[in-house]
DNA sequence: TAGATTGTTAATCGATTAACAATC
DNA sequence: TAGATTGTTAATCGATTAACAATC
């Protein structure tokens, strides 16, 4: 009694998907017009058979003999994305890393929208960083409601980060970027993408160590 | 002719070893001495199957019967991952990101130790953020060399990353961690790792549009 | 010893690559 | 039309899950 169902797609493509997003973005940007899958591949560093199932989950996007049209692609990968509107976003957490999301302009130039900041420091409510004002956290539900807010990106520590994402989760936001070290326990309703620095930095350090100068 | 070929491990298997850490960190945190693989799924959402299966990639550090010990894994992971000793890392660009990674106390817990930040603006130059002194990019190779710096944090626009991995791919650094919005190029006896923010958040944009408040 | 739980092999599932007919 | 390159099916490869004998 499903709806069409639609085709599952798997992590590892949309994984990739933002990858070709920006390597399309450049090529576009140095006034490439066309990209046949071989030289995409080359260019990216994977093979071209892949790059085409991948592409074709979502439609035929190419054309045979020609390859692909960059501009076009471009435009269809960034709506598959859903970065063909505005999302609204808040950070809770002015600390560091808050502000330094802050001070990103190129969120807002792929649509994401950062509208204010919000801390428990009354020390900090009130002062803008890079234009963005600090609110207080007793009116954040309200403010989410009041200015259609999708996404919260956390920018606190762990323990805080649970009770906020707890106390957000029926606000009617779709997601939490989370930046704090630890697992969020939210409904389905909302999508948590993790960015779990000291993770990154481990993984890094497990490849320096077994690193052998000949890799791939 | 080849050395004693170490068992390959796969990159799933590597990106869920920083997870493991985290949680086994955390019951230790809370007094708990072993831990069954079956508990251990309950609570972090895999199968038990895939946490004997990754874990028997290093070695049998369980016991039939019992689990594992929770402390012991704790510091089996540790050195697995290569943490078990000090790894001397710089920051490349003291702007909001630099700062924010110089004031994040956690890495040096783990054994990141931050000895200096670097920007090629001699306004910050001499200045100190979170008690890291600003260094002038001119001395980099020097003090790469001069400081045992085995990690290097870019937190510089794309171009700027690209022709500084370029210029330090000879100093012996063994990993780059990039948060620039590019790959970039370096000898295979570099590592990089990347962190690139603006596929995270088109990531979870992508999941936001798809959710249908009921996956998994 | 009996019960529990690992280590490990075998089965399944999914993702990547190869190949090629379709077609621009 | 001939050449190029896609879309797509089939083959391969790898990762996850299931099952169970080994063993604490």
């Amino acid at each position: 009694m499903e709806q069409k169902e639609e085709k599952r797609i798997s992590k590892a493509i949309i994984q990739r998907l933002p990858r070709y997003y920006r390597y399309l973005g450049e090529l576009m940007g140095q006034g490439v017009d066309r990209i046949s899958s071989g030289e995409f591949s080359k260019m990216m560093g994977i093979t071209a058979s892949q790059i085409r199932q991948d592409l074709n989950n979502f439609g035929g996007f190419g054309q045979q003999g020609y390859g692909y049209n960059v501009k076009n692609l471009y435009e269809e990968i960034g709506k598959i994305l859903g970065i063909d509107r505005i999302h609204n976003m808040i950070i809770v957490g002015a600390g560091n890393f808050g502000k330094a999301l802050a001070g990103y302009s190129d969120f807002e130039k792929r649509g994401f929208k950062i509208k204010a900041l919000f801390d428990s420091d009354s020390e900090k409510v009130g002062r803008c960083y890079s234009g963005i004002e600090t609110m207080p956290m007793d009116i954040i539900k309200s403010y989410i409601r009041d200015n259609d807010i999708e996404i919260v990106a956390l920018t606190v520590p762990k323990h805080a980060a649970i009770e906020i994402a707890e106390e957000l989760s029926d606000t009617g936001i779709k997601g939490i970027w989370n930046f704090a070290h630890t697992d969020l326990n939210v409904p389905d309703s909302i999508e948590v993408e993790n960015v779990h620095l000291s993770e990154s930095i481990m993984r890094l350090c497990y490849n320096m160590l077994r690193n052998t100068g000949s890799r791939k």
